[in-house]
DNA sequence: GTATATGCAAAACTTTTGCATCCTT
DNA sequence: AAGGATGCAAAAGTTTTGCATATAC
Protein backbone atom coordinates (compact mmCIF):
# COMPACT_ATOMS: atom_id res chain seq x y z
CA UNK A 1 0.00 0.00 0.00
CA UNK A 2 2.69 2.90 -1.25
CA UNK A 3 -0.56 4.61 -2.15
CA UNK A 4 -1.23 5.14 1.64
CA UNK A 5 1.97 6.32 2.34
CA UNK A 6 2.17 8.84 -0.55
CA UNK A 7 -1.30 10.53 0.91
CA UNK A 8 0.29 10.49 4.47
CA UNK A 9 3.72 11.75 3.19
CA UNK A 10 1.84 14.58 1.52
CA UNK A 11 0.19 15.14 5.08
CA UNK A 12 -2.84 14.07 3.81
CA UNK A 13 -5.62 11.64 5.58
CA UNK A 14 -6.19 8.49 3.84
CA UNK A 15 -9.80 8.54 2.74
CA UNK A 16 -11.08 6.53 0.45
CA UNK A 17 -11.85 9.29 -2.41
CA UNK A 18 -8.31 10.09 -2.20
CA UNK A 19 -6.88 6.77 -2.59
CA UNK A 20 -9.40 5.59 -5.26
CA UNK A 21 -8.13 8.54 -7.44
CA UNK A 22 -4.41 8.29 -6.87
CA UNK A 23 -5.13 4.28 -8.12
CA UNK A 24 -6.57 6.10 -11.48
CA UNK A 25 -3.63 8.47 -11.58
CA UNK A 26 -1.30 5.36 -11.17
CA UNK A 27 -2.36 2.82 -13.00
CA UNK A 28 -4.34 4.76 -15.77
CA UNK A 29 -2.84 3.40 -19.77
CA UNK A 30 -3.45 6.98 -20.53
CA UNK A 31 -0.76 9.11 -18.38
CA UNK A 32 -2.86 12.65 -19.29
CA UNK A 33 -6.32 12.51 -17.61
CA UNK A 34 -8.77 15.49 -17.14
CA UNK A 35 -11.14 16.02 -13.80
CA UNK A 36 -13.81 14.78 -16.00
CA UNK A 37 -11.68 11.76 -17.36
CA UNK A 38 -10.93 10.63 -13.66
CA UNK A 39 -14.66 11.10 -12.68
CA UNK A 40 -16.50 8.63 -15.03
CA UNK A 41 -13.45 6.37 -14.20
CA UNK A 42 -14.75 6.70 -11.21
CA UNK A 43 -18.10 6.24 -12.14
CA UNK A 44 -17.44 3.29 -14.42
CA UNK A 45 -15.88 1.41 -11.33
CA UNK A 46 -18.89 1.79 -9.38
CA UNK A 47 -17.53 4.42 -6.90
CA UNK A 48 -20.39 7.09 -5.67
CA UNK A 49 -17.76 10.33 -5.81
CA UNK A 50 -18.92 13.53 -6.96
CA UNK A 51 -17.21 15.72 -8.90
CA UNK A 52 -16.38 18.23 -7.05
CA UNK A 53 -14.37 16.05 -4.62
CA UNK A 54 -12.61 15.10 -7.92
CA UNK A 55 -11.59 18.79 -8.21
CA UNK A 56 -10.96 19.16 -4.66
CA UNK A 57 -8.55 16.25 -4.48
CA UNK A 58 -6.63 16.89 -7.52
CA UNK A 59 -6.26 20.53 -6.57
CA UNK A 60 -4.36 19.28 -2.97
CA UNK A 61 -2.64 17.03 -4.73
CA UNK A 62 -1.51 19.39 -6.95
CA UNK A 63 -0.18 21.86 -3.78
CA UNK A 64 0.80 18.31 -2.08
CA UNK A 65 2.92 17.77 -5.41
CA UNK A 66 2.02 14.44 -6.04
CA UNK A 67 0.83 15.77 -9.44
CA UNK A 68 1.19 18.14 -12.32
CA UNK A 69 -1.67 20.67 -13.79
CA UNK A 70 -1.45 20.85 -17.26
CA UNK A 71 -3.32 23.48 -19.05
CA UNK A 72 -3.00 22.83 -22.84
CA UNK A 73 -4.72 25.33 -25.65
CA UNK A 74 -8.25 25.35 -24.85
CA UNK A 75 -9.30 22.42 -23.33
CA UNK A 76 -9.58 21.26 -19.43
CA UNK A 77 -6.99 21.44 -17.43
CA UNK A 78 -5.15 17.94 -17.55
CA UNK A 79 -3.23 15.81 -14.56
CA UNK A 80 -0.23 14.26 -14.37
CA UNK A 81 1.20 12.14 -11.92
CA UNK A 82 4.42 13.80 -10.48
CA UNK A 83 6.73 10.66 -10.26
CA UNK A 84 9.50 11.37 -13.38
CA UNK A 85 12.00 13.67 -13.82
CA UNK A 86 10.55 16.70 -15.50
CA UNK A 87 10.26 16.82 -19.26
CA UNK A 88 8.01 19.16 -21.35
CA UNK A 89 5.09 18.05 -23.39
CA UNK A 90 4.36 17.63 -27.05
CA UNK A 91 0.63 17.82 -27.79
CA UNK A 92 -1.28 16.31 -31.20
CA UNK A 93 -3.95 18.67 -32.13
CA UNK A 94 -5.36 15.87 -34.30
CA UNK A 95 -5.27 12.76 -31.82
CA UNK A 96 -4.83 14.90 -28.40
CA UNK A 97 -2.55 12.47 -27.28
CA UNK A 98 0.64 13.99 -25.39
CA UNK A 99 4.08 13.38 -25.62
CA UNK A 100 6.78 14.04 -23.11
CA UNK A 101 10.43 14.75 -24.22
CA UNK A 102 13.02 16.26 -22.59
CA UNK A 103 15.99 18.84 -23.35
CA UNK A 104 18.52 20.13 -20.74
CA UNK A 105 19.80 22.67 -22.56
CA UNK A 106 16.26 23.95 -22.88
CA UNK A 107 16.30 23.55 -19.53
CA UNK A 108 19.36 25.55 -19.02
CA UNK A 109 18.54 28.41 -21.39
CA UNK A 110 15.70 28.97 -19.94
CA UNK A 111 17.24 29.17 -16.36
CA UNK A 112 19.71 31.81 -18.10
CA UNK A 113 16.90 33.80 -19.66
CA UNK A 114 14.76 34.17 -16.26
CA UNK A 115 18.31 35.18 -14.65
CA UNK A 116 19.29 37.76 -16.96
CA UNK A 117 15.88 39.83 -16.21
CA UNK A 118 16.28 38.81 -12.63
CA UNK A 119 13.08 37.00 -12.57
CA UNK A 120 13.26 34.45 -10.06
CA UNK A 121 11.43 31.25 -11.53
CA UNK A 122 8.61 28.97 -9.64
CA UNK A 123 7.69 27.02 -12.43
CA UNK A 124 7.31 26.78 -16.52
CA UNK A 125 5.23 25.07 -19.27
CA UNK A 126 6.72 24.72 -22.53
CA UNK A 127 4.04 22.92 -24.38
CA UNK A 128 4.40 21.96 -28.09
CA UNK A 129 1.33 22.09 -30.44
CA UNK A 130 1.43 19.84 -34.20
CA UNK A 131 0.65 16.73 -35.54
CA UNK A 132 2.39 13.30 -34.49
CA UNK A 133 4.48 11.05 -36.21
CA UNK A 134 1.70 8.36 -36.14
CA UNK A 135 -1.10 11.49 -37.74
CA UNK A 136 0.90 12.47 -40.65
CA UNK A 137 2.41 9.27 -41.63
CA UNK A 138 -0.79 6.63 -41.61
CA UNK A 139 -3.73 8.95 -39.98
CA UNK A 140 -3.65 6.88 -36.82
CA UNK A 141 -1.27 7.30 -33.75
CA UNK A 142 1.57 4.88 -33.31
CA UNK A 143 2.51 5.54 -29.85
CA UNK A 144 -0.19 4.54 -27.96
CA UNK A 145 2.14 3.91 -24.95
CA UNK A 146 2.44 7.40 -24.65
CA UNK A 147 -0.60 8.23 -25.15
CA UNK A 148 -2.99 11.28 -23.89
CA UNK B 1 -5.50 54.82 -41.38
CA UNK B 2 -3.62 51.65 -40.93
CA UNK B 3 -6.33 50.19 -38.77
CA UNK B 4 -8.34 50.36 -41.72
CA UNK B 5 -6.02 48.90 -43.99
CA UNK B 6 -4.92 46.27 -41.34
CA UNK B 7 -8.51 45.63 -41.41
CA UNK B 8 -8.36 44.51 -44.89
CA UNK B 9 -5.06 42.77 -45.62
CA UNK B 10 -7.01 40.54 -42.80
CA UNK B 11 -9.84 40.30 -45.04
CA UNK B 12 -11.91 41.88 -42.32
CA UNK B 13 -14.41 44.23 -42.93
CA UNK B 14 -13.86 47.55 -41.42
CA UNK B 15 -16.66 47.89 -38.74
CA UNK B 16 -16.63 50.00 -35.69
CA UNK B 17 -16.17 47.33 -33.09
CA UNK B 18 -12.98 46.25 -35.27
CA UNK B 19 -11.49 49.21 -35.50
CA UNK B 20 -11.91 50.19 -31.99
CA UNK B 21 -11.13 47.23 -30.58
CA UNK B 22 -7.58 47.19 -32.74
CA UNK B 23 -7.46 50.27 -31.59
CA UNK B 24 -7.25 48.81 -27.56
CA UNK B 25 -4.66 46.49 -28.36
CA UNK B 26 -2.02 49.02 -30.58
CA UNK B 27 -2.37 51.81 -27.84
CA UNK B 28 -2.96 50.50 -24.73
CA UNK B 29 -0.11 50.90 -22.35
CA UNK B 30 -0.73 47.44 -21.39
CA UNK B 31 0.16 44.99 -24.06
CA UNK B 32 -1.57 41.62 -23.05
CA UNK B 33 -5.17 41.93 -22.20
CA UNK B 34 -8.04 39.64 -21.62
CA UNK B 35 -11.17 39.85 -24.01
CA UNK B 36 -13.07 41.45 -20.08
CA UNK B 37 -10.06 44.12 -20.15
CA UNK B 38 -11.46 45.38 -23.74
CA UNK B 39 -14.64 45.36 -22.86
CA UNK B 40 -14.39 47.43 -20.06
CA UNK B 41 -11.87 49.83 -21.64
CA UNK B 42 -14.80 49.94 -24.80
CA UNK B 43 -17.36 50.82 -22.51
CA UNK B 44 -15.29 53.33 -20.37
CA UNK B 45 -14.68 54.70 -23.62
CA UNK B 46 -18.27 54.98 -23.96
CA UNK B 47 -18.86 52.31 -26.83
CA UNK B 48 -21.76 50.30 -26.70
CA UNK B 49 -19.73 46.92 -27.69
CA UNK B 50 -21.34 43.74 -26.48
CA UNK B 51 -18.44 41.47 -25.03
CA UNK B 52 -19.88 38.49 -26.95
CA UNK B 53 -18.71 40.77 -30.33
CA UNK B 54 -15.19 41.43 -28.30
CA UNK B 55 -14.82 37.69 -27.91
CA UNK B 56 -15.25 37.06 -31.33
CA UNK B 57 -13.23 39.77 -33.06
CA UNK B 58 -10.35 38.70 -31.24
CA UNK B 59 -10.75 35.37 -32.67
CA UNK B 60 -11.00 36.50 -35.84
CA UNK B 61 -7.82 38.76 -35.42
CA UNK B 62 -6.33 35.60 -34.35
CA UNK B 63 -7.32 33.61 -37.19
CA UNK B 64 -6.21 36.47 -39.36
CA UNK B 65 -2.91 36.48 -37.60
CA UNK B 66 -3.82 39.86 -36.28
CA UNK B 67 -3.07 38.56 -32.26
CA UNK B 68 -1.65 36.01 -30.31
CA UNK B 69 -3.83 34.04 -27.62
CA UNK B 70 -2.30 33.30 -24.77
CA UNK B 71 -3.54 30.73 -21.84
CA UNK B 72 -1.33 31.63 -18.86
CA UNK B 73 -1.93 29.59 -15.72
CA UNK B 74 -5.32 29.95 -14.28
CA UNK B 75 -6.72 32.90 -15.81
CA UNK B 76 -8.79 33.58 -18.72
CA UNK B 77 -7.46 34.11 -22.24
CA UNK B 78 -4.64 36.69 -22.73
CA UNK B 79 -4.34 38.94 -26.42
CA UNK B 80 -1.21 40.41 -27.41
CA UNK B 81 -0.88 41.99 -31.06
CA UNK B 82 1.19 40.13 -32.96
CA UNK B 83 3.41 42.75 -33.86
CA UNK B 84 6.85 41.52 -32.88
CA UNK B 85 8.83 38.84 -33.74
CA UNK B 86 7.76 35.39 -31.86
CA UNK B 87 9.04 36.15 -28.23
CA UNK B 88 8.57 33.83 -25.05
CA UNK B 89 6.87 35.22 -21.72
CA UNK B 90 7.52 35.50 -17.78
CA UNK B 91 4.78 35.84 -15.83
CA UNK B 92 4.83 37.52 -12.74
CA UNK B 93 3.09 35.54 -10.15
CA UNK B 94 3.01 38.54 -7.81
CA UNK B 95 2.23 41.46 -10.22
CA UNK B 96 0.57 40.02 -13.02
CA UNK B 97 3.14 41.40 -15.13
CA UNK B 98 3.95 39.58 -18.28
CA UNK B 99 7.91 40.22 -19.71
CA UNK B 100 8.78 39.25 -22.86
CA UNK B 101 12.26 37.21 -23.94
CA UNK B 102 13.60 35.72 -27.09
CA UNK B 103 16.41 33.15 -27.18
CA UNK B 104 17.03 31.40 -30.33
CA UNK B 105 18.87 28.73 -28.82
CA UNK B 106 15.66 27.41 -27.23
CA UNK B 107 13.75 27.91 -30.19
CA UNK B 108 16.68 25.95 -32.09
CA UNK B 109 16.08 23.36 -29.59
CA UNK B 110 12.58 23.11 -29.60
CA UNK B 111 12.66 21.99 -33.39
CA UNK B 112 14.79 19.28 -32.72
CA UNK B 113 13.28 17.71 -30.11
CA UNK B 114 10.38 17.71 -32.40
CA UNK B 115 12.25 16.48 -35.44
CA UNK B 116 13.72 14.03 -33.73
CA UNK B 117 9.97 12.47 -32.44
CA UNK B 118 8.97 13.24 -35.85
CA UNK B 119 6.78 15.58 -34.88
CA UNK B 120 5.44 18.11 -36.88
CA UNK B 121 4.81 21.75 -34.62
CA UNK B 122 2.27 23.56 -35.58
CA UNK B 123 2.88 26.06 -32.83
CA UNK B 124 4.34 26.09 -29.64
CA UNK B 125 4.06 27.79 -25.96
CA UNK B 126 6.85 28.38 -23.64
CA UNK B 127 5.53 30.37 -20.10
CA UNK B 128 8.05 30.75 -17.05
CA UNK B 129 5.98 31.87 -13.82
CA UNK B 130 7.43 33.49 -11.03
CA UNK B 131 8.69 36.27 -9.63
CA UNK B 132 9.62 39.96 -11.44
CA UNK B 133 12.65 41.58 -10.27
CA UNK B 134 11.01 44.54 -8.82
CA UNK B 135 8.71 42.34 -6.85
CA UNK B 136 11.61 40.82 -4.93
CA UNK B 137 13.80 43.73 -4.84
CA UNK B 138 11.00 46.24 -3.31
CA UNK B 139 7.22 44.38 -3.79
CA UNK B 140 6.32 46.76 -6.18
CA UNK B 141 6.80 46.29 -10.11
CA UNK B 142 10.08 48.22 -11.78
CA UNK B 143 9.09 47.24 -15.33
CA UNK B 144 5.66 49.28 -16.05
CA UNK B 145 6.63 49.65 -19.64
CA UNK B 146 6.52 46.29 -20.33
CA UNK B 147 3.65 45.31 -18.52
CA UNK B 148 1.16 42.71 -18.30
C1' DG C 1 -15.45 12.71 19.94
C1' DT C 2 -13.62 16.16 16.97
C1' DA C 3 -12.00 17.95 13.04
C1' DT C 4 -11.76 17.21 8.42
C1' DA C 5 -13.60 15.46 4.09
C1' DT C 6 -17.39 14.49 1.11
C1' DG C 7 -21.74 14.83 -1.70
C1' DC C 8 -25.00 17.42 -3.69
C1' DA C 9 -26.70 21.45 -5.58
C1' DA C 10 -26.03 25.91 -6.69
C1' DA C 11 -23.00 29.50 -8.12
C1' DA C 12 -19.14 31.64 -10.51
C1' DC C 13 -16.60 32.51 -14.46
C1' DT C 14 -15.18 32.33 -19.11
C1' DT C 15 -16.50 31.60 -23.62
C1' DT C 16 -19.83 30.34 -27.28
C1' DT C 17 -24.14 30.50 -29.79
C1' DG C 18 -29.08 31.62 -31.60
C1' DC C 19 -31.52 34.99 -33.53
C1' DA C 20 -33.41 39.44 -34.75
C1' DT C 21 -31.53 43.72 -36.18
C1' DC C 22 -28.10 46.74 -38.02
C1' DC C 23 -24.20 48.09 -40.84
C1' DT C 24 -20.87 47.84 -44.65
C1' DT C 25 -20.07 47.54 -49.35
C1' DA D 1 -30.03 45.40 -51.85
C1' DA D 2 -27.46 41.48 -49.84
C1' DG D 3 -24.51 39.41 -46.83
C1' DG D 4 -21.99 39.67 -43.11
C1' DA D 5 -21.55 41.71 -38.32
C1' DT D 6 -23.45 42.98 -33.94
C1' DG D 7 -26.14 43.04 -29.55
C1' DC D 8 -28.57 40.79 -26.35
C1' DA D 9 -29.77 36.96 -23.86
C1' DA D 10 -29.37 32.40 -23.12
C1' DA D 11 -26.49 28.32 -23.06
C1' DA D 12 -22.42 25.58 -22.52
C1' DG D 13 -18.33 24.03 -20.23
C1' DT D 14 -15.25 24.02 -16.49
C1' DT D 15 -14.27 24.84 -11.84
C1' DT D 16 -15.50 26.52 -7.17
C1' DT D 17 -18.27 26.96 -3.04
C1' DG D 18 -22.00 26.51 0.80
C1' DC D 19 -23.79 23.53 3.76
C1' DA D 20 -25.50 19.32 5.93
C1' DT D 21 -23.82 14.73 6.54
C1' DA D 22 -20.43 11.21 6.81
C1' DT D 23 -15.66 9.64 7.74
C1' DA D 24 -10.95 9.25 9.59
C1' DC D 25 -8.01 9.42 13.49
Amino acid sequence: MSEKTDLKRAGLKTTQPRLKILDILENSPVRHLGADDIYKNLLEAGEQIGLATVYRVLTQFESAGLVIRHKFEGGPAMFELNDAAHHDHMVCVKCGKVFEFVDSGIEQRQREAASKADFVIQDHSLYLYGICAGMHDHGRCSMEKNAA
